[in-house]
RNA sequence: GGUCCCGUGGUGCAGUUUGGAGUGCACGCUGGCCUGUCAAGCCAGAGGUCGCGGGUUCAAAUCCCGUCGGGACCGCCA
């Protein structure tokens, strides 16, 4: 066969780095070093799988891949599927008896047109098939627990286990794929905007705020222990004060806190951190970033990002993580029930959501939503059918004089056939349960529809007091006051301290919390403030932030900086609703790992090594 | 710490409400037939601790209690 010169481009030996073929028999053919995929050529095989078209008819080729699937038309003609990463291709074969589910395949033969009536359409491949194969078996397989193309779903935990065998279906090959395009564009992005990569320690000293560290014993000190980082906070800050001027790391964190759908143990975020920057310019470069990250996975670019401030999060959506892909915002109804009768009316704050075309509900099922509102905390949920008259019906519509039922079917915006829900009782409390009410009413899937992105800026500095009547920090303690607030910090009342903004901002999409972020304080009587306001004590602060404040003694740079979810980022983008979905190995919701087994015990001597000793009934 | 859902051949389900023989479906597996299929088709076959333990009952996959595992959520996650 004569060398065939292809368009897209001649493999000579010079561009490829890979090590040589091991021996004679593996070598590629002269004339199959043409190629689609110039990454495609290995010692084994001249193309990936799906990459095979119609133009590379009367090629011999060599390919590498899984059975898919076998048909046998008897001991005369058979068809396998090969399956790599890019698809799969059909060889025809003699006898395929001894060609199993999942083995392992190198097969070498002649790319050949199908004829017109076997062409299949629904494959990438399906204008050509392989023949003349010579199958050679790499590896046998046992019947794999997983069929790759399952039509029905396979139990979870069942997946994790065989995960080896989960990866090969295209969901997870996609999915992994896309989020190696994402870490790549988020580096691009960032190495554009003039960031420098800097990785940081593993093995840190645990700090005492936050979530629960996952802590790792000191066998030199016994007795001592390192921590897992939960965010590389202060060694970004650190890198801001060693004069890196822009910090960024696709980092690993580990937070021991419960799991859920969006959250792991360990999750990835692109951290970021620079100098001499505003909040707006911190905005900007994720924007940025995350605009490069959607784009390279849906070919859309996001626009502009909205903002919300977290007040009208808060009062609009009852959440400082709103989703806006739908209505049914909260509505203030305080003011139309100040005057009530109705003792359950009668309190600090006093909300409503319409649920439209909500009205068919059963009682059984309004039973229900109330008992939700009250594990959620409310004291009780009311709700009420709106007639055709505009009228209500309602558990409590007797205990409501007509001018309050006119002005809250006035202010919902109330039409027939809605259903009105209303949550009296203290103001966070109200917004907290309305909030919920209307995600479990109203939201779609979390992968359905568009991508709405939301900044959420000017979160307070403080989220409550605590039971001291100190105040709790929102973010971390070394969060910028917003400066026109900076006065009110004097202010003895608490009320008064729960309206000081900061510097800080967080980044939603579709009703998940991206990440977050703030401009830092590096002004050490601002960071002296606020740490008198937690009522942390110098000394207290030397011990636990002292080689953070000795940095700042030295010239910190004015500083900010933002840290999002890769995790959740991905899952979205590819449509997922779980981030376990986009994750190679991860954990159950009880922190196991099916196929590792971990966690497991370990060996006494390894404890006693280590000072160690495992109380007498550890659960 | 709490609420809810799920657990039945290798896989995914139905069966549980109203107790009556491990009863059924699809995929997979094994063998056979079949020369153009492509999630091939046809025939035959193998394969079960109904998660586990206890209770009620003449009788439990089914009802009750407990427990383990998986999932969703609240709390938690500066």
């Amino acid at each position: 066969m004569p060398p065939r010169c292809q368009s897209r481009g001649q493999i000579s030996s010079a561009t490829c780095s890979r090590p040589q073929p091991a021996s004679e028999s593996t070598k590629r053919q002269g004339s199959t070093l043409v190629t689609h995929n110039p990454n495609a050529i290995t010692a084994l095989r001249s193309d990936l799988a799906g990459e095979l078209r119609a133009d590379d008819q009367g090629r011999r080729v060599a390919v590498c891949g899984w059975i898919n699937a076998r048909r046998e038309h008897s001991q005369h003609l058979a068809f396998i599927d090969v399956r790599d990463h890019t698809g799969v291709v059909q060889c025809v074969v003699d006898n395929a008896h001894d060609l199993r589910s999942e083995y392992v395949v190198r097969v070498q033969a002649t790319v050949t047109r199908r004829a017109a009536e076997t062409v299949n359409p629904n494959l990438a491949t399906g204008e050509i098939e392989l023949k003349d194969c010579e199958v050679e078996v790499l590896a046998r397989s046992d019947p794999p627990p997983i069929q790759i193309d399952a039509r029905a779903g396979v139990d979870e935990n069942h997946r994790l286990r065989y995960r080896y065998i989960d990866l090969r279906s295209e969901r997870m090959q996609r999915n992994l794929r896309a989020r190696a395009l994402v870490n790549s564009a988020l580096r691009a992005a960032m190495q554009r905007q003039g960031f420098v990569e800097v990785e940081t320690p593993f093995l840190i000293a645990s700090t005492p705020e936050g979530a629960r560290d996952f802590v790792v014993p000191s066998r030199h000190s016994p007795g001592q222990f390192y921590a897992l980082p939960q965010s590389p906070q202060l060694f970004k800050q650190l890198a801001m004060v060693g004069g890196i001027d822009r910090y960024y790391q696709i980092a690993r964190c580990l937070r021991d806190e419960d799991l859920r759908a969006d959250r792991q143990f360990e999750f990835t975020q692109l951290d970021a951190e620079a100098s001499f920057v505003s909040q707006d310019d911190v905005l900007a470069f994720i924007t940025e970033a995350v605009g490069d990250a959607t784009e390279v996975v849906t070919s859309e670019r996001t626009g502009e990002i909205p903002r919300l401030t977290w007040l009208e999060a808060m009062e609009r959506f009852g959440s400082d993580k709103p989703d806006i892909r739908f209505g049914m915002e909260l509505c203030d109804l305080t003011e139309v029930f100040a005057t009530t009768d109705f003792n359950a009316f009668k309190a600090p704050s006093v909300k409503g959501i319409c649920e439209p075309a909500g009205a068919t509900k059963t009682r059984k099922q309004l039973d229900e939503l109330t008992d939700k509102a009250k594990q959620w905390g409310a004291k009780g949920l009311v709700w009420m059918k709106v007639e055709p008259d505009l009228s209500l019906t309602s558990p409590v519509a007797k205990f409501l004089r007509d001018d309050e039922k006119q002005a809250l079917v006035a202010r919902l915006g109330a039409e027939p056939g809605d259903l009105v829900l209303v949550v009296a009782d203290e103001l966070a409390r109200a917004r907290h349960v309305l909030g919920l009410l209307r995600l479990e009413l109203g939201r779609p899937a979390v992968n359905e529809g568009s991508l709405s992105f939301l900044w959420v800026v000017d979160f307070p500095l403080f989220e409550g007091l605590d039971e001291t009547g100190a105040p709790i920090p929102a973010h971390h303690p070394f969060t910028m006051p917003n400066m026109a607030d900076l006065e009110l910090l004097d202010s003895a009342e608490p009320g008064v301290l729960l309206k000081v903004r900061s510097q800080a901002y967080d980044l939603t999409l579709n009703g998940w919390e991206l990440g977050s972020g703030s401009v830092r304080i590096h002004r050490p009587d601002i960071q002296r403030k606020i740490f008198d306001l937690l009522g942390i004590t110098p000394e207290e602060a030397r011990q636990k932030f002292g080689f953070l404040l000795d940095a700042f003694g030295y010239g910190a740079p004015p500083h900010a900086g933002f840290a999002f979810g890769i995790d959740r980022l991905v899952a979205l983008l590819v449509g997922e609703e779980n981030i376990r979905e986009v994750i190679a190995f991860p954990k159950t919701q009880s922190g196991a790992d099916p196929l590792t087994g971990a966690p497991t015990a370990i060996d006494p001597r390894h404890l006693d090594e280590l000072g160690l000793r495992l109380s007498p009934d550890p659960r």
